[in-house]
DNA sequence: TCGTTTACAGACCGACTGTCGGTCTATGAA
DNA sequence: TTCATAGACCGACAGTCGGTCTGTAAACGA
């Protein structure tokens, strides 16, 4: 079981490619089965053999490229030890990232679409939205009761200012901006409520 | 030129009111024409001939929806003087108002991935995010030159916790995170870099 | 050597969207 | 009252697409 084996994982490797590029420039609608096909030199059988259908080839392209994302993410905040310091690199990092168009139309537009709210945010978890959390979680300068919640929020958040990015926003007043909200989130406010 | 266009208009009405039920229960792609066709006992000539296509049908769903949202808004925070009470009230009254599936699926979720992200954002300009920005604005708690970054920001904050309740999520907690986010962002935080 | 498994091929099916020629009726001017 | 026009509505049809099914060849394990 070796020479079947590469084959199939070589012909994976190269049909994800080819639907992560054409997801990524046209969206998932718009990106026919036929597509992928022609741009391969694969039968249609051959697909379905290897992805049970659209659907599943699209996750498995999502599931490619956050556990990607994760690496870069990872390498950006290596080697810095303050939690804050660390939180403020892999914000910024993403932002840089979410530049891609890969990466915004499929992580940030398509997959709640196509893979629905919930198992979309159930992968998010693993990946960066799980590292977000984990770093605001180091900082201490949250409730712990609050925790799962303002690092959702952060993150959509930072998203949306990725994205507004992506759409041709300025870059440096866009950092800018995330760092003072960041700041900002990570300051406790004084109660004012009776 | 008045029965004619009444009927016309009523049948719009009719043919949008379905179409929301069925977008938001089912989802875009998972709702057929031939559904929408089959609940108004209209024909297909019929429908193309008041809507260009699915897309543009989904759009009518979306601006009705979005309308509906900033009227309940604005009533939400009538009569409240201060900015900040009052920006506060119209956040909690549309993450209880996202809990509503209709909002949920077609505006949050399928919105960004059915008309294009930019597209979608025109539209929430002229409604939710119009009316956020304008809120956090009178509030004079944030630098002008990031108004329009940190408005983005905190809406898609504040959809994030909405969507999060809609998922299960505790409502009153969701609420107490929001409120406490909600100060953080409105308070300046100090400067801290050399 | 031989049965089994696996990668791959391609014809085919059903469902769906969108088009097009045509019908019918309300409307308003002659 | 008559009649031409515009707009609401109809339904057959074409084209596309996702997914299924049967078949083939080659690698694998025994």
């Amino acid at each position: 079981m070796n020479l079947k084996a590469e084959r199939g994982a070589a012909t994976r490797d190269r049909v994800l490619a080819i639907a992560t590029r054409l997801f990524a420039e046209r969206g998932y609608d718009d990106t026919s089965i036929e597509a992928v096909l022609q741009e391969s030199g694969l039968s249609r059988g051959a697909l379905y053999h290897h992805y049970a259908g659209k659907d599943a080839l699209f996750e498995a392209v999502l599931e490619a490229t956050e556990s990607a994302v994760g690496g870069k993410l990872l390498e950006a905040v290596r080697g810095i030890s303050d939690p804050v310091a660390a939180l403020r690199a892999g914000v910024l990092a993403w932002i840089s990232l979410a530049g891609d168009p890969v990466i915004k139309r499929i992580v940030l537009i398509d997959a709640p679409s196509v893979m629905g709210w919930e198992r979309w945010r159930a992968m998010e978890e693993r990946y960066s939205f799980g590292m977000l959390k984990g770093a605001l979680e180091a900082t201490g300068a949250v409730p712990a009761e609050f925790l799962d919640l303002h690092a959702h929020m952060l993150l959509a958040a930072v998203n949306e200012s990725a994205l507004l990015v992506a759409r041709g926003g300025d870059h440096d007043t866009a950092v800018a901006a995330v760092e003072e909200f960041l700041r900002r989130v990570l300051t406790a406010a004084p109660e004012s409520e009776p």
